[in-house]
RNA sequence: GCUCCAGUGGAGUAGCGGCCAAACUCACGGCCCUCUCACGGCCGAGCCCCCGGUUCGAAUCCGGGCUGGAGCACCA
């Protein structure tokens, strides 16, 4: 018996059976896993970027998958800027603005945005209260003999030292009385906790670097991570985390805070990290930086770097990366991201969509070549949709034509121009010769279709890919239509159109100002 | 060294004791459709890390390996 015997079976003998079954099938279609005690209306999650630069596709992560939740659970999608170290982990100013367009672009919309560097004043008080509960201390081991006494499982002697004393250099920390390196405030864990990297964790520290954001720029004595993030999500009311598995002993660290302040601990799930096939690029934030101030890459949005901003000029919507990035769904290990996912994603987003047209390239390996048409009609119309008649068709002038050489049949033998007829190749005349437009060639004597432009016409056109820049001609109606639209070149791929007239590009790499057209190639 | 975590076809995910000689998406190969190498349809190849144990029965439970990842920062 095959399934739909067996269902049918079913249907006879037991129809609630079925009906059950049926809507199982459905509610457990969500890709993503349930969260783990999770109530309609009272879920809360966050994003914590880091604000050091536009997001690379790994970032898509956070909140396509937290979105997903938020719409699922009805729930709270809250990004917070974890901008609290401004010397190794400097923020970038335009970062912020940067990573909430990259969020909109991906389709969620934050229902809060915090900033950490805001929030200062909050973590004092609480590093304050702790202190009074006996939790925390302020210490001025070099940071190396601390290690070492760590590793042995040994207390410091500050670890011992009265409350009093505590405020007093805190206090003094607060008021930027030391130098960076001189004293920290430590969480009192368990000196002999079994995990070493669990050993009374640095709570703050001191840094003269001024924070770049102006509002922040007089504080001296930054919270880490753990304590600030511990902190606000307890504030903010989060009740479940998602994060990196860089990140794994945080909750076992916070804990330790959370305990002392007789808070709850959220649901925490990790996951590993994303990588990228296709690109030649390290995907990682300050790596594509470096190439942009070498002069590697143009920009955030160069075609060649893996980022939200590139996918986006190329028309790959915001929908087709938060659907690859859900069915990663959650588990722990590192995962392989295919970029052709994200396309078959997106292609089928845009395929109804994107009327055809056509270019030919100009490559040093498959060059365009020249030829007269001789004889048949002035012009071919072609659909442009091939499932939308009622679109309409284009006008492609012949004449004289370019044609990929890669296409180009062997002398004395026909080809297809699609849209236009048969012809045959004379070599030695540089020549098409039309024949008729009797399709059975095609149908049945196997000559091949190809795709062609007038010769003067056309639109000179750069095509802008993953792999490079490619010239090309692009057919003459292109000019009718208008920057942002996505349509597909035939046999070639699906493009956004992104300007007409370039100007040309300061780097030398991009347009030379000589194009009618640059186009961004999506995927094939 | 110490401590955590994970291992299902090429990539990702599902299955979590019998319905699994393992399913789905993408990729790949072939065929069909087609005036595109798009779309659509059909077919195909290919997977439970290893060894023990529990059990009538294990991809699923237990133990031990192996492999991979992460943390032990005054980074996030």
């Amino acid at each position: 018996m095959d399934a739909a015997e067996r269902r049918e079976r079913l249907a006879e003998l037991a129809p609630d059976r079925l009906e059950e079954l049926e809507a199982d099938e459905e509610t457990d279609d969500h890709a993503l896993p349930d969260l783990p005690n999770a109530e309609d209306g009272e879920v809360v999650m966050r994003a914590a970027p880091n604000p050091n630069g536009p997001w690379h596709m790994g970032h898509a992560r956070m909140p396509s998958v937290i979105g997903t939740y938020a719409e699922r659970y009805d729930g709270e999608f809250i990004c917070r800027f974890d901008d609290t170290d401004p010397e190794t982990k400097r923020p970038d100013l335009d970062a912020y603005d940067a990573i909430l367009e990259d969020i909109e672009y991906l389709g969620f919309e934050p229902d809060l945005v915090l900033k950490a560097s805001d929030r200062m004043e909050t973590y004092y008080e609480h590093a304050r209260d702790l202190i009074d509960l006996g939790g925390a201390y302020t210490c001025s081991c070099p940071a190396a003999e601390f290690s070492e006494l760590k590793a042995n499982a040994e207390a410091c002697p500050h670890r011992g030292k009265d409350v009093e004393t505590i405020h007093e250099e805190f206090a003094a920390m607060v008021a930027g009385e030391y130098d960076p390196g001189e004293m920290v405030l430590r969480v009192k864990t368990d000196i002999e906790h079994k995990n070493p990297a669990l050993r009374d964790w640095v709570a703050f520290r001191l840094i003269d670097t001024p924070h770049p954001r102006e509002e922040a720029a007089e504080y001296r004595c930054w919270p880490m991570l753990d304590f600030q993030s511990g902190v606000d999500d307890h504030l903010t009311g989060v009740t479940h985390i998602i994060r990196g598995i860089d990140l794994q002993d945080s909750a076992k660290r916070q804990r330790f805070v959370y305990d002392y302040f007789d808070w709850e601990y959220p649901e925490v799930l990790h996951w590993g990290h994303v990588q990228l096939d296709e690109y030649n690029v390290k995907i990682s934030t300050s790596t594509i930086k470096e190439l942009i101030e070498a002069g590697e890459l143009t920009g955030w949005d160069d075609p060649r770097a893996p980022t939200i901003r590139s996918l986006r000029r190329r028309g790959i919507r915001g929908q087709a990366i938060v659907d690859a990035m859900v069915e990663l769904g959650m588990s722990t290990s590192d995962v392989d991201l295919a970029m052709s996912s994200v396309y078959a994603n997106n292609r089928e987003l845009i395929d109804d969509e994107a009327n055809r047209y056509f270019l030919v390239r100009d490559r040093a390996d498959d060059p365009a070549v020249e030829l007269d048409v001789a004889g048949g009609p002035d012009a071919g119309h072609p659909p442009l949709h091939p499932d939308h008649e009622d679109r309409g068709t284009r006008t492609v002038p012949a004449g004289t034509v370019l044609l990929e050489a890669s296409d180009l049949p062997a002398d004395g033998d026909r080809v297809w121009l699609k849209g236009y007829g048969c012809v045959r190749y004379d070599a030695d005349g540089e020549t098409l010769e039309y024949l008729d437009d009797d399709i059975t060639a095609v149908r049945e004597e196997g000559v091949s279709v190809v795709h062609w432009v007038p010769a003067e016409e056309s639109l000179e056109t750069l095509l802008r890919t993953v792999d490079g820049d490619v010239a090309g001609h692009a057919e003459p109606a292109v000019a009718d239509l208008a920057v942002d639209e996505m349509i597909q070149f035939e046999r070639v791929g699906f493009v956004r159109l992104d300007a007409f007239d370039p100007e040309p590009a300061p780097s030398g790499y991009g347009p030379t100002g000589e194009e009618d057209l640059v186009t961004y190639y999506a995927h094939p």
